[in-house]
DNA sequence: GCGGATACATAAGTAAATTATGTATATTTT
DNA sequence: AAAATATACATAATTTACTTATGTATCCGC
């Protein structure tokens, strides 16, 4: 409707989140078990309230590189006649997430600490 | 002590905070008035208890970037015999500084949401 | 006097995004 | 019914923002 206005706002906010992609599809996963990539993007920007916007770019080669790794595990299904990918965490996967996670945390509570240094618990 | 201990943790954790730096930098600038390089890193050390370890590399490249932008203005001055480049925000950098912080915050709302999705609060 | 800490700086290399583009089907809008 | 938008995948080129490596120089403790 108002497209003119991206010149003045233009979303840059750009890439605070640089990095945190793995941590946050392994999070998706772990906790919904099976996930195809179009359905992350959705359900990420559904939960953050349209704040994190993943990128195709950046998903899927990511999604291609955590099953070479053997992260993650894939069955391609039909749904009518249109292709879906799903991811599940494998076992090593599961473990991964874990550090993962406590990684995450430990990151997140360094972040309250400097943005919030009266109320962050430590 | 243990040297070769590198070789199986490897403290990748490698970039979580990627994107991150520069809103830690207004922030500490903010909270503190005038700061010097080396002195950044060593608040940041101590606050996140040695999780955040800002390396110069990317330390002084991303302050003179601020500089050049009028983010930041410095006074150079002399330790004894030794240099500190101080460092304070200037009217428009307090600006940007309150923007920064509402993306900062409205970030880590969101990895709130994902990580930590029954406690965090909408 | 040697190593480690303090204090700055910059160049080369790399990881992880963005942007752009492509294919194809399904659904909604006009 | 045509056009636009949404669904669903993929990849290449580019850019950003770091890490790693290197350099200069002073100060302090042993």
């Amino acid at each position: 409707m108002y497209p003119q206005i991206m010149y003045y706002c233009h979303m840059k906010k750009s890439s605070l989140y640089k990095g945190c992609l793995e941590p946050i599809l392994l999070r998706l996963l772990k906790d919904h078990g099976r996930m195809y990539g179009y359905q992350m993007t959705q359900m990420v920007k559904e939960i953050t309230k349209g704040e994190l916007n993943i990128t195709e770019g950046a998903l899927y080669p990511l999604l291609h590189k955590l099953e070479e790794q053997g992260i993650v595990e894939t069955e391609t299904e039909m749904n009518g006649n249109r292709m879906r990918k799903y991811y599940s965490l494998t076992k090593a996967g599961k473990k991964q997430t874990n550090i993962a996670m406590d990684e995450m945390k430990a990151f997140m509570q360094s972040l309250e600490f400097i943005v919030n240094p009266k109320t962050a618990i430590g």
